[in-house]
RNA sequence: GGAGAAGUGGCCGAGUUGGCUGAAGGCGCUCGCCUGCUAAGCGAGUGUAGGAGUAAAAACUCCUACCGAGGGUUCGAAUCCCUCCUUCUCCGCCA
């Protein structure tokens, strides 16, 4: 959420800013301006004959002690108090209105966000070269049939399209790269965490999810809670409506939990096989900043993101997200795109955002320090590996000719003693 | 799931026949005084949000709101009523 005095005093400043979205950004600026006046102008009524009944109320409470008769004062103040009650209708209709328009308009994109939609997204840096083969690759779909340790088939019957059992070496596989993940997080200042994945409203709102990507969402109608599609959501809500202490920013937490999409609108989209699917599980970094430190927290996280693919030995690069891609909390966004041998290209496998206050404004995060009043902290969210995707990439990136993969050599500390290759041993006997 | 109890400022803790109580008292914290040093002692101060004065910022003055949250009763509510949330105790059930 922006903040209404600076829409309120630079309207034109943020309406540049905006406007670096596209042209949906801007639309409701100026009924926001109306709405906001509108606002003040009740409540300046409201506050008058308050003020007014307050100090009247305490001649009468005065007048009764001293046995004066005070009715005509009291039925005077009837008569404001029933103009306050209507003033404070007026006055909730507005206010309702406005915060319905301000949770819709997305953050300031910043300047260092490329100019431009999707395709305008800028690479800034890559490492490694994509892997070639003296054999034709296969896709995962393939590797884990053959090897029996992806079954996309019993997952459709029991759940539906897009849900997945990872078995064998690949569920040692997957908490190889968690226990890689949040060790190496845990060495970097990020305290681990294992939140709750069902999350009121609030938290969804907080973060700026909802209203926008509600469709996204899926939501528990018996219990009205929210199964969240990020540890983003209960760890940014974690400080909703508390004020840190300067001294201990900044706060960074490493999350592990499931994340659920409902994948609304994505319909025909990465259909084949666990590269888009409702559930998946992750590792997730978030960072309650100072304002000024949030550039170089974000840098920081990036830093992160690439060293886990370098170690992991898949070729990436990284792209500056263009300012018309972004998200609707975010400033600024680097995207991991790591190398996917079957598909000939990068695709997404980690992001981090900038969110700057805008998440923080929603959620009521705020930070204090020796003097000042307390001030909007900065957040930021990255993930470190998405299990799903980061399976795919070692996949196909590590497979050999007769169809089983070599597990990447600083997962192995992490895998059972002498589970060294996935596949390649006898199935079903 | 059933039966009870409770939710006040950074913390502890008064306030329950409604009326200068943003809120006694204590602790903590800040500034000043005192003092070989420290401790003790003395004095002053110490919440947040919104709005108006004022045009941007800092500062200041005033007003409004906030005693878990939201409604209601009343001239007036921390105090009375309703709903919700949270915590605790007991019983039952359970990974």
């Amino acid at each position: 959420m922006l903040d209404i005095k600076l829409i309120r005093n630079q309207p034109e400043m943020v309406r540049e800013r905006l406007a670096r979205r596209g042209p949906a950004a801007t639309h409701s600026l100026d009924e926001l301006l109306l709405l906001d006046e509108r606002r003040r102008e009740i409540l300046v009524q409201v506050e008058e004959k308050r003020s007014l009944r307050n100090t009247v109320s305490e001649e009468i409470g005065r007048a009764k002690k001293a046995g004066e008769d005070a009715e005509e004062k009291i039925r005077a103040m009837r008569e404001v108090s029933s103009e306050i009650k209507g003033l404070e209708e007026q006055l909730r209709a507005v206010e309702e209105q406005l915060e319905q328009e301000l949770l819709q308009v997305p953050n300031l994109p910043d300047p260092t966000a490329p100019e431009g939609g999707e395709d305008m997204s800028e690479t800034i840096a890559s490492h490694g070269d994509p892997q070639t083969f003296d054999f034709e690759p296969r896709d995962h779909v393939d590797l884990g049939a053959s090897s029996d340790t992806i079954d996309l088939e019993r997952a459709a019957k029991v759940s539906g399209a897009r849900f997945v059992y990872l078995k064998d070496e690949l569920v040692f596989l997957q908490f190889a790269l968690v226990q890689f993940a949040l060790r190496k997080l845990a060495g970097k200042g990020f305290r681990p965490v294992v939140p709750p994945v069902l999350v009121r409203d609030e938290a969804m709102y907080g973060t700026g999810f909802f209203p926008t990507d509600m469709q996204q969402v899926y939501h528990i109608d018996s219990d009205d809670l929210n199964l969240v599609g990020t540890a983003e959501v209960p760890l940014a809500a974690m400080h909703m409506e508390e004020v840190l202490d300067e001294s201990a920013l900044p706060v960074r937490y490493v999350g592990y939990s499931s994340c659920f999409r409902r994948e609304a609108g994505a319909a025909g989209k990465d259909t084949r096989g666990m590269l888009r699917v409702h559930q998946f599980d992750k590792v997730e970094m978030f960072s309650f900043c100072h304002p000024d430190r949030s550039q170089e927290e974000h840098d920081f996280m990036r830093s992160i993101e690439e060293e886990v693919f370098r170690e992991l030995g898949i070729a990436y690069r990284v792209v500056n997200i263009a300012a018309g891609d972004l998200g609707a909390p975010a400033a600024k966004k680097y995207d991991l795109e790591a190398w996917i041998p079957t598909q000939e290209r990068y695709r997404e496998v980690t992001s981090c955002s900038n969110c700057t206050d805008y998440q923080a404004r929603r959620l009521r995060a705020r930070a204090k320090g020796e003097q000042g009043g307390p001030y909007l902290v900065h957040t930021l969210n990255g993930t470190v590996v998405a299990i799903g995707r980061t399976l795919i990439a070692i996949m196909e990136n590590y497979q050999q000719e007769d169809g089983t993969v070599v597990v990447p050599e600083v997962l192995r500390p992490f895998m059972p003693e002498g589970m060294t290759v996935i596949g390649g041993r006898s199935k079903g006997e």
